[in-house]
DNA sequence: ACAAATTGGTTACCTAGGTAACTATACGCT
DNA sequence: AGCGTATAGTTACCTAGGTAACCAATTTGT
């Protein structure tokens, strides 16, 4: 199939796309959000958790948290390691967290919920272990 | 599948980093490779037909093809119509194609033999279907 | 025929990914 | 103890996507 990789980079694109006017509504990128959503679920992090997590290098994870940082959803508190500096949601960072998980859960279930189970599972180890295969390249 | 579109994302990030590692050999970004590749295959174009064609913004498709031009891969032709300007590949352009053709097709054989047929036409369908509802959201 | 609407392309500016090179701190080994 | 190496984070700069607003040329409608 030539056209599949394509298509591939086409559904991200729209999708990333769509979710970003979605979350527009709080104010929110989407990739604020998965930084967001990760302190949520881990309560802290440093910066290289959050980019060991989510396979993106440091300086974009660096620059989406001073971002991040601007808006008051976030604070940098100095660790005992003094290179390193622990992350954590603010109260604000907190509420926006609901409103985002709200507004994010039903634009994916609106997705998912056209395609059967059966679909889903097979597409989603087949994506799996092409981005395996993909990182194993050279 | 709360982390389906979350694996969708790691994968194409990993898939255009490594093809542009690939396309490196030959001085090309994965986006230029792509507008080469419309070109050979439709001979000539016009700003508006890449942008429909691969669904990204006009502002987008003027950047990379100005880039090409500077390399000395792509000339703009003035057209009847004042407002339009024909695209086409150089010589150096059909050239850079031939080599960055056999750099990609490799690439992403690589990558697809390991999938089983069955599997494929599942997850390219399943993608499509995607695609299009992702669209329709709003 | 001409005013209004549409279309092709550009400019300015935003987020988001990447690499390369750097600083400062911590760790390991002899 | 001290030197070399590894690690956390930042800075500078590249490509690549987006929106908004604009110009100039064409098309449309009355």
């Amino acid at each position: 199939m030539d056209s599949f990789f394509h298509h591939q980079l086409q559904f991200t694109r729209a999708f990333t796309k769509k979710i970003n006017e979605q979350l527009a509504k709080v104010g929110l990128y989407h990739s604020q959000w998965s930084i967001v959503f990760y302190l949520k679920h881990f309560n802290s992090a440093t910066l290289v958790e959050i980019s060991n997590y989510y396979d993106v290098e440091k300086p974009t994870i660096t620059r989406t948290v001073n971002r991040l940082e601007e808006m008051g959803l976030i604070e940098k508190i100095p660790s005992t390691d003094k290179r390193e500096k622990k992350i954590h949601l603010t109260e604000k960072g907190m509420q926006v967290y609901d409103d985002a998980k709200r507004i994010v859960d039903t634009f994916e279930q609106n997705l998912i919920s056209e395609i059967s189970d059966e679909d889903l599972m097979v597409t989603l180890h087949t994506i799996q272990k092409l981005k395996e295969d993909v990182q194993k390249v050279r």
